[in-house]
DNA sequence: GTTGTGGTATACAGAGCTGTCTCGTTGCAG
DNA sequence: CTGCAACGAGACAGCTCTGTATACCACAAC
């Protein structure tokens, strides 16, 4: 039956993350380098190795999949490296918030260098009130949130206003370089680095 | 025969006229608002009024299609709109420059706001080598040499980079507004105007 | 062994996609 | 009037897409 008991549930998820671990593993190296739309399920699966019957018994619909890929890719990309390597480089709030665009800058220059997947998804489901498209924009709003955080701490006037601001400046970067710019990062830090010295006297004025 | 007298041309180049043009404006409305990908051949020709065959001898593909409505969105969005507008609206090179996000700020409040078409479609285009994706770089390539124009006008030193940095700005300031920050062109500006500010220092420090 | 469970393989439905083909109609030019 | 060019209507080919249904296999628990 469906009663599942926690031993069952145990065992049954251990055995089940082989599959569902490649599942996500491939849905977020297609998706992340060709898009959401790009990529169908029957090529995922075939990628991954699956049949299709199991990506759809532990995704119930290809936008379900889409979210989980969303999660991953703050995951990995968002916390794991963006906001890690940011705080890494930097000592003072703003030298992470400046080493962002040194992170960029090396991330421009991969050769699998892919843009931003939560401006890809946004842009790509135009409906207004899409589950996917919702999602995309609440995980830009994290980046935003952590680049407010750090201006906080940078004891800026207005973070959130400073935090839009530097953000346009990394969105804007990102789409340069993916139209071929390779020096965007570096040509946006110094950008970047004005706003910086222009501290909280850009924000509150009205 | 495929001679085509000139007489001739030009006759069927003034009748065909009513088709194409209801062609090319549908096909600017649809592609504007909600992608190239995502509408068919069969929707756009059926809003279009017009038979299907005759989209596909006006244009032997919708690739040639969307060509022409990036063509088209130079033409009305870039030059007649975006371009006339900061001129009309600045006197000096650096006025018509933050004029620039005085005309994007009525443009985020419009309830059709639609996006840019240009980023849009790299984005959605990822095929390194795709015509349309080709295309849609120059275009921006073309509103960026627009940019650089008033940058060279305004005695800057380095207009190339200024121009790139101000347009990491302009596309930044799209991609909130599409996230649904409405304010976002007011706070680009004032970004901006740092910019501006610091004239040709930004520029050519190696 | 029996039973359940996760996985595989495959066929399929129903829709949408690009692009083609045919035939009929309209309307103008000579 | 004749002929021709543009256009309309619709069927159709061939593909891809999401999602489902069916039958089979392997394995572990009891």
């Amino acid at each position: 039956m469906r009663t599942g008991l926690p031993a069952h549930h145990h065992q049954s998820a251990t055995r089940s993350i082989g599959a569902r671990e490649r599942i996500d593993r491939t849905a977020y190296q297609l998706f992340s380098r060709h898009g959401i739309r790009a990529i169908g399920v029957d090529t995922l699966a075939a990628r991954a190795g699956v049949a299709k019957m199991t990506l759809y018994r532990h995704y119930p619909s290809k936008d379900e999949l889409a979210l989980a890929f969303l999660r991953r890719r703050e995951e990995l990309w968002t916390r794991s490296w963006l906001q890690r390597d940011a705080e890494r480089r930097g000592r003072t709030p703003g030298a992470k918030l400046l080493a962002i665009f040194d992170v960029f800058d090396k991330w421009f220059r991969r050769s699998d260098f892919e843009g931003c997947s939560f401006v890809k998804t946004l842009l790509e489901h135009g409906e207004r009130g899409h589950r996917v498209r919702i999602a995309a924009v609440r995980h830009i709003d994290t980046i935003r949130t952590f680049v407010k955080q750090l201006a906080k701490e940078a004891c800026m006037r207005d973070p959130d206003g400073f935090a839009r601001q530097w953000q346009m400046l990394m969105m804007g970067c990102i789409v340069a370089a993916y139209a071929g710019d390779l020096d965007a990062a570096k040509r946006a830090k110094k950008a970047a680095s004005l706003l910086l010295a222009a501290g909280g006297r850009t924000g509150r004025r009205k």
